[in-house]
Formats: structure tokens, sequence, C-alpha cells
DNA sequence: GACTGATTAGTCAACACCGACTATAATAAA
DNA sequence: TTTATTATAGTCGGTGTTGACTAATCAGTC
């Protein structure tokens, strides 16, 4: 889908779609490169992109992707359905908290600290994500991540909070 | 980890762990059956758990699987690391956001009600998880999410705001 | 004049994970 | 008495993802 969202404007060749995905979306998405050119092939055998060759220069050739109508119809699909979904979220980082009391109240207090200074981190990470980019709904996003990120500080400390309580200096 | 960390309080056979997480730990965790099977002949060969073989009656045999010192101390190591982690999360649903513009307001606004209600109901999930589990921290990571539903809650109806207000019926 | 880095394109083997399936024995329900 | 369900154990092929690698051309730097 997000492939397809990226050809909606325009066309694009694939060192383009990989460069704007690793260099502007970073924050958002995480696809490698192999990944996006296997997802690209696949969605040209569905008929959802067509492909075309261009040469430019002696430069090597690229290739050029465009979405078809029958990609637009998809793509439009799965945009409300996106829009409709809530994926319930696992976190990695909860399998920790399951087992916070084997140990002591000053190795996880201390482990929690350190992890919330890396959530400041992040929150000035996406802070300063400049604001131009491929559209408004990137804004949106990154915004949704700062949002997210607060609530987990503000969740964090509430955590290290009981943690001194039932362990105080 | 997780296996780990389960066997920490005391040996388990393989049945009994994929019961605990598929019923008492759903909400928190996804792991299917034949991977954590697969996770627990790799942690064997690595020397982190030993099986032992068990029949109870004319059963189908157990596998008993144990932790060794080795494991413990693989556990207490994976557990500091995950308690200092912040994994940069990535939303599948930020994907749609970034496209939102492509949708006329009213749309967009009518597929985020709808989410809106999903987040709603996911709520009510979260609350009524029984209290009682395997251990304090199971009810701290249950609280985690339910804290990050209602940030979720919030920003969505933040957004749905902003809608409105650029295309007020 | 040599070398580095960007531009463009992939390929391919390895890995993790999962869905669907297979077994068998006991116990409960019909 | 047959049948469904629970307890117990996996296997295995298919899918998606990735890291590491290969190629070629051009612009700029030392």
């Amino acid at each position: 889908m997000l492939l397809l969202g990226m050809l909606i404007a325009h066309s694009r060749h694939g060192y383009q779609i990989n460069e704007i995905i690793e260099h502007n979306l970073g924050y958002l998405i995480d696809i490698k490169k192999s990944t996006a050119y296997t997802i690209l092939d696949r969605l040209s055998e569905a008929g959802f992109v067509s492909m075309t060759t261009e040469q430019e220069g002696n430069r090597p050739p690229r290739k050029v992707y465009s979405i078809t109508p029958s990609g637009e119809r998809q793509f439009y699909q799965l945009l409300r359905e996106n829009l409709e979904m809530l994926d319930l979220q696992y976190f990695e980082e909860d399998i920790g908290m399951m087992f916070i009391d084997h140990l002591s109240t000053e190795d996880a207090k201390e482990a929690l600290l350190h992890k919330l200074q890396k959530v400041d981190q992040q929150i000035e990470n996406y802070k300063q994500v400049p604001h131009h980019e491929i559209g408004v709904g990137v804004n949106i996003a990154v915004n949704h991540h700062l949002h997210l990120l607060h609530a987990e500080k503000e969740w964090l400390k509430q955590v290290i909070g009981e943690l001194s309580r039932h362990n105080p200096i």
C-alpha cells in the first residue's frame, strides 16, 4: 500500500523510491531496499503497477514504475481499510515489564531511567523532523509518534514513581 | 527471553507454555505454537534450557523444559537490556495517515470514527483482563497498553476535530 | 590519475515465522 | 456406543524479510 501510495502522485523509479523511504520516511516506516524491489515485482505481477525502462545518457538504466487503474482502485480500497483498522500492537518492551519483579528495585529503576532518557531523545528527534515532505499526511504521522512518545514518557514516570514508593531511598 | 522468563519460576512442559501464552498472555504477546516449539528447540541447543521426558499414565509423553544456570544468566542479561531499550515503533496505521488527504474529508472522518470505536472497544477489552496471572509484571504491561490506548484515543479525537474544522458540516 | 561516493539496478541464500496438518490417549457428552 | 473435546506432541512447506553481495557509470577530490 505504501508503495502504491508513492506512485499515486506520479511515476517513480526504484532508486528514487528507496531514497525517499530511507531519507525521508525513516522515522515512520521500516522497509529495506531488497524488500521494496521484491514488493514492486509482486505488484507488477499482480497488475497493480507497470514497469518501463528508461535510459538517461550512459547511466545505468532506470526502471520506472507507474500505477495502473487497477492499482489505483486497490490503493483506495487499502487506504480505507487501513484508516479504519486498529491493529493491536505488541510491544517487545512489555516482555521485560512482565518480569520486572525479578530485578531489585534499584536495578529496575536504573534501567527505566535509562529508558526514560531514550524516550526524551526520541522525542527530540521527532521534533526535528523537517516539515516539507511528500504530503500533509506525513506530518500527521510524525505528530502521532510524538503524541504516543509523550504518553510513553508519562507512563514511564508513573512506573518509576511507583517503584520509588515501594522502596524509597 | 519470554520463554526463559516463563521457566525461571519453575519448569514447564511445552503444552503448558503454549496454553499460558494463548489463554493468559494473548493480549500482550503474539507467538504461535509452532514458533514456541522451534524456539524451545533453539534454546535447548544453545544450552539455555534442558529437556526431560515425563510420562503420566498412558497419556502422550510430556517434554519438560527447565532453565539451566547459563539460561538464567542469559535471562537476566536480556531482562536488563530489554528494560533499558526503546525500540522505535512503526505503525502500519500511519501509512494510511500519510495518505489521508487522498480521501474526501467526509470519507476520512467516517473511517476515523470507525477506528475510534475500535479503540474504545479495545480499551474495554483490556480493562476486563483478569488480575491474577503469572506475576505482578503482567498487570503492569496491561496497564501500559491501556495507557497508550487512551493516548491513541485522545490523538484520534484531535485529528477528527481538525478534519471537522477544515470542512465543517 | 587514482580513488571515493553517489546513482542506478538488482540477486540470492539464510532465517524466522506461521498455518495447516498429523498422531495418540483419555475423558466427557450424545 | 459413538463422538467430540482436551491434553500432549510435534512437522513441514510456504511466505516475507533481510543482509550481504555484485555491477556499471559519472562527478568530484586529492
